[in-house]
RNA sequence: GCGGCCAUAGCUCAGCUGGCAGAGCGUCGGCUUGUGGUGCCGGAUGUCACGGGUUCGAGCCCCGUUGGUCGCCCCA
């Protein structure tokens, strides 16, 4: 028979990659909470034009990176491969967009992008995020950002990470802003590469962001986006990096951050590391102001981010210990029944505690110790009939005679 | 969609110019019938990724496929 295999892209998580996958999680819920951010669980799969919206034909992401498919009544459905889009159809779905805004939501859970897998990119793969739903004003988005960078503190992983800002500007900006850098790539069109040339055309603000050696040249002479903003636009950045300042989250200014899609306006960011290969963005957002609309609802100006967190994984300093329980071990069958009550008697005073299958004393013995057992508790003729346990600590070897009144005590 | 590198035991890997399939770790058993982890002795484990080809003979050479990995493209 064919041995089974996990389709390309996609991992199994076990053991220490699960137990740093949960921490990221969960240390990201905390932090979150702490900032307002409720949790949204939103459905894995969505009606296609929920992504399809405002993604327009400027990229392969559509035709070629979306898991779609027809479903038996003949509608086309997508594995999200992202939430922002699904949380902002549930805003509208569920008439949330009408009252009580903003709205701060948390996420977590598994994307899907048919992608050719390599270093922290995986066809499944899972993201948590923040959105403040709603909210016009300057300060939304430095605490987004602010929220972000806590969670990345409280993981321990600032170390080798930088907060890149830019703006994008209004749109009265960003149409000069591209006039400007058409005209300049325009005037090195030949010297530029192939795929640059195909951008030029295509998506001219990406060739910022080109690798190619060539390029790179003539994009450190393209214009910032900076002298081209309107007042309001200039005002509203400064702004945002004030506040930035005022939460005392560090931050440098990258001219050369873009978004492709046109519901994007104003603050873009990206927290960068160089412990990731190609694949440097650890967590990314920014201001969308007509994503709502998309989705049906009324405008609603909203910010946000989210992040990997196979690459929050791989970026965390040590792995997440695993838990070491309780072992519990009658010496012979006959001490099974009071194995079982200190068992119970442990598990209820809140101690993980477990008790081997089959087997001797030593094969037991020898089970403790293969699953990392702190203790054993172990229960013999002479210890049961004086109501006693021998508690031997796994780490040192030491062993005592306890009475079993006190074990919960000794092991907390 | 495109390219570089890789694929031998559960894991990490060695395998000479093409000549009997190997090591360490792990695992199992024993030394030790009331004590693990450290010691000593012993055992088991392979479609050499898959399919073709060359050869008296292929883990090794050639072609193809699949998978992994690192990049490119893309990155919502």
């Amino acid at each position: 028979m064919e041995k089974l295999q996990p389709v390309r892209g996609t991992r199994d998580l076990i053991g220490e990659d699960q137990r740093r996958h949960t921490q990221v999680i969960d240390t990201a819920r905390r932090i979150a909470a702490l900032y307002g951010f409720e949790e949204w669980t939103t459905p894995i799969f969505e009606d296609t034009r929920v992504f399809s919206r405002g993604l327009g034909d400027t990229s392969d992401v559509v035709s070629k990176e979306m898991y779609s498919f027809t479903d038996r009544g003949g509608d086309s459905l997508t594995l999200r491969p992202e939430n922002t889009a699904g949380v902002c159809r549930a805003l509208v779905s569920n008439g949330l967009a009408q009252a009580n805004l903003p709205r701060k939501v948390f996420y977590a859970g598994p994307m899907f992008r048919y992608e050719r897998p390599q270093k922290g990119r995986y066809r499944q793969f899972h993201q948590i995020g923040c959105e403040i739903l709603g909210a016009a004003e300057p300060l939304a988005d430095a605490e987004v950002i602010a929220c972000g960078w806590h969670i990345q503190q409280a993981l321990g992983m600032t170390e080798g990470v930088v907060l890149e800002v830019n703006t994008l500007g209004d749109a009265e900006s960003r149409d000069a802003y591209r006039e400007a850098l058409v005209a300049h790539f325009s005037a090195h069109a030949t010297a530029l590469s192939a795929d640059s040339q195909v951008r030029l055309a295509k998506n001219p603000l990406r060739i910022l962001d080109s690798k190619d050696e060539g390029d790179r040249k003539i994009v450190a002479t393209a214009p910032d986006i900076h002298p081209y903003l309107t007042a309001s636009a200039a005002a509203f950045y400064a702004a945002v990096t004030g506040y930035l300042t005022a939460f005392a989250v560090p931050w440098r200014e990258n001219p050369r951050i873009v978004r492709g899609l046109d519901y994007y306006s104003h603050t873009a960011f990206e927290f960068v590391t160089d412990r990731l290969g190609a694949q440097g963005t650890v967590m990314a957002g920014g201001r969308y102001d007509g994503l709502v609309e998309e989705m049906g609802g009324p405008a609603t100006p909203s910010v946000g981010w989210a992040a990997g967190v196979e690459r929050l994984s791989m970026l965390l300093p040590e792995a997440p210990p695993a838990p070491r329980p309780v072992a519990v071990i009658p010496v012979t069958e006959a001490q099974e029944p009071q194995a079982l009550a200190a068992l119970r008697l442990l598990r209820s005073a809140g101690i993980a505690a477990e008790i081997g299958y089959k087997g001797n004393m030593k094969r037991r013995m020898e089970r403790a110790n293969r699953i990392g057992a702190r203790a054993a508790v172990i229960l013999g003729e002479d210890e049961v009939a004086a109501g006693n346990a021998q508690l031997k600590d796994l780490t040192t070897g030491e062993q005592m005679l306890v009475p079993l009144a006190e074990l919960a005590a000794l092991l907390r």
